[in-house]
DNA sequence: CAGTCGCG
DNA sequence: CGCA
């Protein structure tokens, strides 16, 4: 019996089947579990990292909390406020520099560039986005940085989220893609500045995170 | 005028 | 999907 004769639409495929790599859009690539093996130190290192820089919900120009809550590594981190988005080189509420980028994750970001056609990525900011079930993020750009010959480097641990990447216009229809713990996702070249969003994230437990989904965005700010 | 990682 |  095929996948066809059982009746499968688009998203059952997406959801049962879990290819080595899938193109999502042009230069946008889906590695499932390509950060498996370093998953569990991911998680371990990150629970050290937020002792001294807890994740803080970041406020919209529009003057409404976002749901997640975020930290940054790196030269530069990613942070919002009522004046607006930007990069930033201190901790907005402690004054002191983020912590740097280690080897593991800086490692990782260029080998999953790589996989997914992009060589020589060097991020100097790791945006690390904390959501709970409940936590949302509507459909934006990533337009802070630089340089949009560089990409974006995604990495989910935790429970899972349903990941909408759409075009270059807010309205233009978005794919939903099923990201698992240790999934990457990597866009760039046509696809750099195209819309995404994580839907609402669903009550779940994982063994490593707990109730929590973990995002680490690299990016190339300056 | 452009926007807008939010909301209804 | 369009806001103000």
């Amino acid at each position: 019996m095929n996948l066809l004769t059982r009746g499968l639409k688009t998203m059952d495929l997406l959801t049962e089947l879990r290819p080595e790599q899938m193109t999502l859009a042009a230069g946008a690539v889906w590695l499932p579990g390509f950060a498996l093996p370093q998953a569990e130190a991911l998680c371990a290192y990150l629970q050290q990292h937020f002792v001294p820089h807890p994740p803080q919900q970041m406020m919209t120009p529009m003057g409404y909390p976002m749901s997640v809550r975020t930290s940054s590594m790196g030269d530069r981190g990613w942070v919002g406020s009522a004046q607006g988005y930007g990069y930033s080189a201190v901790e907005p509420s402690s004054g002191r520099p983020w912590p740097p980028i280690p080897p593991l994750i800086l490692t990782l970001a260029h080998d999953a560039a790589l996989k997914a056609g992009y060589a020589g990525f060097v991020p100097d900011s790791c945006l690390i986005n904390v959501y709970a079930p409940g936590n949302k993020m509507g459909l934006h750009q990533d337009k802070d940085e630089q340089d949009f010959s560089q990409p974006i480097v995604s990495v989910s641990l935790g429970i899972p989220a349903t990941f909408l990447f759409g075009g270059a216009r807010r309205s233009d229809k978005a794919v939903k893609v099923p990201l698992q713990h240790g999934d990457v996702v990597v866009w760039g070249g046509a696809s750099r500045r195209f819309y995404h969003g994580i839907a609402t994230i669903a009550a779940n437990q994982h063994p490593q995170a707990g109730a929590q989904r973990i995002n680490l965005t690299l990016r190339k700010a300056t």
